[in-house]
RNA sequence: GGCCCGUUCGUCUAGGGGUUAGGACAGCAGAUUUUCAAUCUGCCAGCAGGAGUUCGAUUCUCCUACGGGCUACCA
């Protein structure tokens, strides 16, 4: 039988819920602009939740982090613990009293049980324990008889996990035990047998049988819940319509479900994506490199670039569409579209799509992010301030990220050390250069101040290669190598009109010393 | 181990009972050029394996292999 009880009302109602354990990373990021993407798409609304229930892994910052890489990516919300919402408070660690309530609900219609184990392995305490349990299920002691919703149909196939010892517990012995002060934990009461089934919209229709399923904890004994029953009682308050979420969460869906049941409530739509994964194959963690959000903006990536990118990662619209700005996005997003192969993170094509975004880029929006960038690095300020608007169509076809840049701005207002590309030229070509050089000079010299642009400059240079034999491209390398310090450059004749008449002949007289001094 | 999910060029993917299996990144080659890029052109390269269904399977079914996820008082 299907699952009849996936109606979700309009109108839509996701959230992006990750727990403040450190940066926004690649993974997540996508989640969240999936999340994003579909609510604008349908006008639905996008709330962030915080998810901070485990107090060992908890980082303070890591709110502030994820929130800064959230707005920088340009993904806001409609609610959040920031802004608040009529759902609120939107972090779990405000809402504790709320899993306690919910969690003695479930407890006073027994589908809940008190334990006061300590904290071992789960699995010596239940593998012993089967038969006994099932004895008392069926001697229809005072658990026995929990109904559950009909929608999870029974089957008869697999070996029950089991109970805890502490179901047997008598109400006697519980208050005895508190009254002791036992710390003591709420174990959810997983039916027998039954089979839970959802249809995934991405995976399709997922079957399993509650009895590989142990009774777990839904709240821990220091008082906080786990996140199975903190993120259904959230999505259930909040009333969340759609759940889209990593793949990693399948396998956790049908405790989820029999919570939903067990408080009759109707199930969102579940949409899992699939799995980014490292160049390894396995699960994109911090061991594969620079992969937060933070760490891709600080090297010079675009916004736009990284959703782009993100959006690719196990979605596409057609068989040949790459390129889609945000908006594009919003327009085409749809969840039918989602595939189910993990994919691997390709820094390469990131790379690729950020040049694209920085090649298509307004003007004035990479000047800002330059000017931003490399200020503090440049000694000739006010000169910098100057030229930038004349450098940015130099650079921008020569770089994949801001960072980049940095090997065409440097060289053009900081002072050049030679002595970095002495082994990049051959010494028996230094004759030749201090040729060139002097003839160069010459050349420069002559062009009116007014004139030095880069038509001229080029005319001038040209007409010293044709008078005096010599190859454009060795008139060229030398330059280079005394305007700018390296074998590779914007187009020189560009920067030589940039840099303007002064500076030039300033360089090549510093260049003709240096080799004289090396000869 | 158990359960769940997945498998089209190296990578991201399109497709779908009959196609020269399409695109993009990367790689390679060429064009352009004052270098490096950018740009343009071309090339290389793929349906995991085995059964079954069928006139025909990469596409549908099953099995195997491989990969991943979950199996916590993590999320």
């Amino acid at each position: 039988m299907d699952n009849p009880k996936i109606t979700a009302p309009e109108p839509v109602r996701v959230r992006f819920a990750p727990s403040p354990t450190g940066y926004l990373h690649i993974g997540s990021a996508r989640t969240a602009l999936f999340n994003w993407l579909f609510a604008k798409k349908t006008k639905g609304k996008f709330i962030l939740r915080i998810e901070d229930t485990d107090i060992k892994r908890h980082i303070e910052n890591a709110i502030q982090l994820i929130i800064n890489s959230l707005k920088w990516l340009g993904i806001n919300w409609d609610e959040g613990p920031d802004i608040g919402g009529n759902y609120g408070p939107y972090r779990q660690s405000q809402r504790i009293e709320i899993y306690k309530e919910y969690a003695e609900k479930l407890i006073a219609q027994k589908k809940a049980y008190y334990c006061f184990c300590n904290q071992k392995k789960s699995e010596e305490k239940f593998n012993s324990k089967i038969n006994i349990i099932n004895d008392n299920y069926n001697n229809s002691s005072n658990i026995a008889n929990i109904t559950y919703e009909n929608d999870i149909t029974k089957i008869n196939k697999i070996k029950n996990v089991g109970n805890c010892e502490c179901i047997k517990l008598t109400k006697e012995q519980i208050k005895e035990n508190k009254k002791k002060n036992l710390p003591y934990a709420i174990r959810f009461l997983t039916p027998k047998n039954y089979l839970i089934s959802f249809n995934d919209l991405v995976y399709g229709k997922i079957k399993v049988n509650s009895d590989v399923l142990e009774d777990f904890i839904i709240i821990r004994s220091n008082g906080l819940p786990t996140y199975n029953f903190s993120v259904v009682l959230d999505d259930i308050l909040m009333e969340i319509t759609h759940v889209i979420r990593g793949e990693d969460h399948i396998s956790n869906t049908p405790k989820q479900i029999l919570i939903y049941n067990s408080f009759k409530k109707n199930l969102p739509k579940f949409a899992h994506l699939p799995m980014i994964i490292g160049e390894d194959g396995e699960k994109l963690s911090k061991r594969h490199g620079s992969i937060s959000i933070e760490a891709y903006k600080e090297e010079g990536f675009l916004p736009e670039a990284i959703n782009n990118y993100m959006a690719l990662l196990g979605w596409s619209y057609d068989e040949k569409t790459t390129i889609f700005s945000t908006n594009d996005l919003i327009n085409k997003f749809t969840l039918e579209k989602i595939n189910k192969k993990p994919a691997k993170f390709d820094y390469n094509k990131l790379l690729w799509f950020n040049g694209h975004y920085i090649r298509n880029s307004k003007p004035k929006v990479l000047e800002k992010l330059i000017h931003d960038k490399f200020l503090s690095k440049i000694k000739d300020k006010e000169n910098f301030i100057k030229k930038l608007p004349q450098l940015i169509p130099l650079i921008k076809p020569r770089i994949k990220t801001i960072n980049e840049a940095e090997k065409f701005i440097l060289p053009f207002f900081n002072d050049i050390d030679y002595t970095r590309i002495k082994n990049e030229f051959d010494t028996l070509d230094i004759k030749l250069y201090l040729n060139i050089i002097r003839e160069a000079v010459l050349n420069i010299q002559s062009i009116k101040k007014e004139d030095f642009n880069p038509q001229n400059t080029e005319k001038y240079l040209r007409e010293l290669s044709a008078k005096n034999n010599i190859h454009i491209k060795k008139i060229a390398e030398t330059l280079r190598f005394a305007i700018w310090g390296s074998k590779v450059s914007p187009p020189l004749f560009e920067t030589i009109a940039l840099l303007g008449k002064d500076k030039t002949l300033d360089r090549l007289t510093k260049f003709e010393e240096f080799l004289k001094n090396i000869v």
